[in-house]
DNA sequence: AAATTCCCGGAGAACGTTTTCCCGGGGTAG
DNA sequence: CTACCCCGGGAAAACGTTCTCCGGGAATTT
């Protein structure tokens, strides 16, 4: 029933397959009279082609793997789908992975992939150094485009916002805002993200002055770690706490409410990504934007275009934006 | 050099192609010590199979797709990440799929999805009555579960939680806890979740008393949504606001404290879903948890264990569970 | 008018598997 | 000793495409 294949359309409009194939494929000129006849015969069957026999032939699959350490990361939904959007637009499909922040399960999952045929790879990897092996295998097998965290230099190519360049934002609208004794939340895995905001905050916490910066704390990428981070720095009286991302920065905001801190007030709170949830908090939470669109774009874009013969590898930095909010307001001081 | 097919294997281990598929397939018996050396051989070449010449061959492409409304909606992330989890874990591969909250993109898209010989289809449907037809063509090819939405009576099996014990729940703990002027926000859309839990509430509410429940108020599953009804509702002065999900109920609560309103103690909020945010809101939000991991496992065990010749349709309804918090705490009243 | 090119179409190989069919040898039963 | 069957193994068909190669007729060139 639903099994009409070129061979049905072919004896439905009394040509041989290759023609019809031809004529569906629009591969090479075919006669206007036959033409016809095999498109209105292949409507009149509902033909609808068998991507699998077509990619087991042209080994072209139309689908990229799309790999990433959470889903449930809630900067991830918004990325994976304008990536949906763009790849179906080209009409190739997205197989996809989570591989729960565990690089064993990035490495099984990448294999499942290109067993798969994948055409293309997307990755977001888990962990800078752990994820750098299998990248490097799955790199020689197809294209393969790093997302929004690095894995050591020249491994593959890659796009990511600019780290460096957001923390400086924020750094420079707290100068501006007249905050002097910053402290920050970071996380301490060897994710890119984490490692580039924390040395962009070093780098750029020196110009407030010699002793002025406070401490700066290490977790990981959560609430309850802001929620803690936050006892340990508020007894120093920062005036602002910066955060190496917003769900950090959400559960920063919570604690010091809860100790009656006045936020912005008494002391300023930014995160980083701008997920959904930062404009719900309270205050509302001043973050840098990343170029979400932008960055699927991009990603998608390389994977396309990707110059013939051209080894070496592009590394691709957007420009973040700052979003300012209530939680680093200065007239409410 | 990653192209190791069978027929590589055979050469290197001195028998045929069908004799290693065997071994390798497991598809039958084959003697020990040939057995040994074609293993030995796939081994030392690396011999991955070809997944897609499987497939065809096979009629099965060990990949099921995933289509959903809206990724960026907070409570399907984690939907995703079981129902990734699940099929990995069978060796099976997800197609993922998000359209846009459109039931003609949904359509393109499932459309895309059999064209790649899906095994099965799993299926968040959009809208109740315009996705109708797209699933029921689509459950004629592949086995498909419908899953956390309903699309009509009968259409295919599926898998979504008991709204309207849900509610019945939030509304009981109401009661319970000395609330009596209840009132209701709602969406307006014919997404089944909308239209059971407007009538759940409806139910429910008559046991307030015959003039008790203030109105109820229909807008979209949006934070926005959620501000704007308390604006028209607050008046009233309900001492309950029982919200159609999660999103709605931390509108509302922002809004209400924004006009000063004093939550619990003058009024409660309620939502439903136990997405993330939920428990980050202030006060945190008394809701319905949906059984996340319990929908993923049933609608993959619906999936693969589907009785032969068993026409009828399977609806499988599981029981939620409430989540009491601040937002609807009896002590601060 | 003959030769060359061009165009349209078909036959069939190929992609890498799985699976059917067949064959030879050794074991067991008659 | 013959008949049968089982077991391990190979040859080759099949899955549904795409694409190469080839041929025949018309059109163009010389």
């Amino acid at each position: 029933m639903a099994e009409v294949t070129l061979k049905d359309v072919a004896r439905a409009s009394g040509c041989s397959v290759a023609t019809v194939s031809r004529v569906l494929a629009g591969t090479r000129p075919v006669g206007a009279e036959t033409a016809r006849t095999v498109r209105e015969a292949a409507a009149r069957l509902g033909y609808r082609p068998n991507q699998v026999a077509r990619a087991l032939r042209s080994r072209s699959t139309g689908t990229v793997g799309l790999v990433l350490p959470q889903i449930t990361n809630p900067f991830f939904p918004s990325l994976v789908r304008e990536l949906e959007h763009a790849l179906h637009a080209e009409g190739r499909a997205v197989l996809l992975a989570d591989c729960d922040d565990d690089p064993l399960t990035e490495a099984a999952r990448i294999g499942a992939l290109l067993d798969r045929q994948i055409d293309a790879l997307l990755l977001i990897p888990a962990d800078e150094h752990h994820s750098r092996d299998a990248v490097l295998e799955a790199a020689a097998r197809v294209p393969l485009v790093l997302l929004d965290r690095g894995c050591g230099p020249g491994v593959a190519d890659s796009v990511a916002v600019d780290n460096a360049a957001g923390m400086a934002l924020v750094l420079d609208h707290l100068a501006a805002t007249g905050r002097r004794r910053p402290c920050f939340i970071g996380a301490a895995g060897t994710a890119s993200t984490a490692v580039e905001r924390r040395a962009a905050y070093e780098t750029g916490a020196a110009a407030f002055g010699p002793q002025a910066p406070g401490r700066t704390e290490l977790g990981d990428f959560s609430v309850a770690w802001g929620r803690a981070a936050v006892d340990r720095l508020w007894p120093a009286r920062p005036d602002a706490v910066v955060c190496a991302n917003d769900l950090i920065a959400v559960g920063a905001l919570q604690r010091l409410r809860q100790l009656g801190a006045d936020v912005p007030g008494e002391v300023a709170v930014t995160g980083f990504d701008d997920i959904p949830l930062a404009g719900l908090a309270d205050p509302a939470l001043t973050t840098v934007r990343q170029p979400v669109p932008e960055l699927a774009a991009e990603a998608t874009r390389l994977l396309t275009h990707r110059p013939a013969g051209f080894a070496s590898r592009r590394a691709v930095r957007l420009t973040p934006e700052l979003v300012v909010r209530a939680s680093s307001a200065e007239g409410a001081r």
